[in-house]
DNA sequence: TAGATTGTTAATCGATTAACAATC
DNA sequence: TAGATTGTTAATCGATTAACAATC
């Protein structure tokens, strides 16, 4: 958490809301409640009631939320109210999946920038865009103004990736590879290992 | 949790101290510390000696753990020192990357069976695999004992593939689909939605 | 021995839940 | 009005941290 901000748990939840009430508007549904939500999302009322109250008054007593008012103020907290553009560094297999997936688009995400070091790859074609070697990534990501970027690269490869995309100003990376990253003050990381997500569950078998 | 357990967000920090260690063993390491492992993960020290206690006594006073001893001691907690089947539900983009992905089957995970809906794709190769009919998906999963999913549907398909998972046995599902999964006591639901991670970065740019 | 690090206890910190007045 | 649901307070619950005796 940000020294005196909102604490993290609560900001890591706000995307499952979003989720949820776009869902609902999608289903034309007009009006929800604490209840409906967290009967959804497998959360208590109390708990939703609790998060949206750090950040203004959004309901109607009696009656609940509005779905579209409540996923518009959402929208504006979480910043998801525009467009990002999001560099993708890896253009292996992973980098492939991530680089056709439809999903980001409509959901404020766009992949803009490619990079990858193999000369095999470099100018080739990915999704509709160029493969641009990772030696200039620095400066092109700098002239864009890049803060996101996801880490599709082998783990041995990882942290020099980082570090260069710290270099170039990127604020948020969206780490593929199975390793941790050590990144300054400042810059965000978030992980996504499916092994990890498989070793979380052989637990309980 | 399961009552009388261990808290799950122990369990959870399980498989980063695992994929630590095994890098340290890669690299020929002998010896580490909960100082060391902590600083490498982010986490202090006091919480990964607290998080190990709950298992047994791995450590020696003044020397610390030997990476070996502690790798395979955390395999055997987890119970990833053996291979884990794993079934996977939609062969798209996504489920393309998936069965193309080397990393599973090294860190004990092998999909062993992929199912989709789609008369154009059953019956294609993917992976070494024969894409089969996802109607037939119960009883096979069911013959193959099969206790692990990864689910990589469209998100309008995620929960009718999920309760036929369910009612096959499986009790661990990596859920792909950007959506909530509604399932019964007994059955974990991982959620793996690269745009929530995003959103839980936009917030703080 | 001196130095280092564990495992564990007790204290602190923070998150969740229960309950309810306010009010639509 | 009666019923429903919010926003908020206070109580509970659980997780993290600090500290240290034990001991390698």
């Amino acid at each position: 958490m940000v020294p005196g901000g909102i604490p993290d748990i609560i900001i890591s939840r706000l995307p499952f809301y979003l989720r949820a009430l776009a869902r609902m508007a999608g289903d034309g549904q007009c009006i929800t409640s604490s209840k409906e939500l967290g009967e959804r999302l497998g959360i208590s009322s109390a708990q939703i009631r609790k998060d949206l109250s750090h950040f203004g008054e959004f309901g109607k007593q009696g009656t609940g939320y509005e779905v579209e008012y409540l996923l518009d103020q959402l929208q504006q907290i979480l910043r998801v109210n525009r467009e990002w553009e999001v560099a993708l560094v890896g253009a292996g297999d992973l980098g492939h999946a991530l680089a056709h997936y439809q999903g980001f688009r409509h959901r404020g995400f766009q992949i803009s920038l490619i990079f990858d070091t193999d000369p095999a790859k470099i100018g080739q074609a990915l999704g509709g865009l160029e493969i641009l070697d990772e030696a200039f990534m620095v400066p092109t990501l700098k002239q864009r103004d890049l803060r996101l970027a996801m880490l599709a690269v082998p783990a041995g490869a990882a942290q020099s990736a980082a570090d260069k995309l710290v270099e170039a100003g990127v604020k948020g990376i969206l780490n593929y590879a199975p390793t941790s990253l050590s990144v300054p003050e400042g810059v965000r990381v978030q992980h996504i290992d499916p092994v990890v997500n498989l070793q979380r569950m052989t637990y309980y078998l």
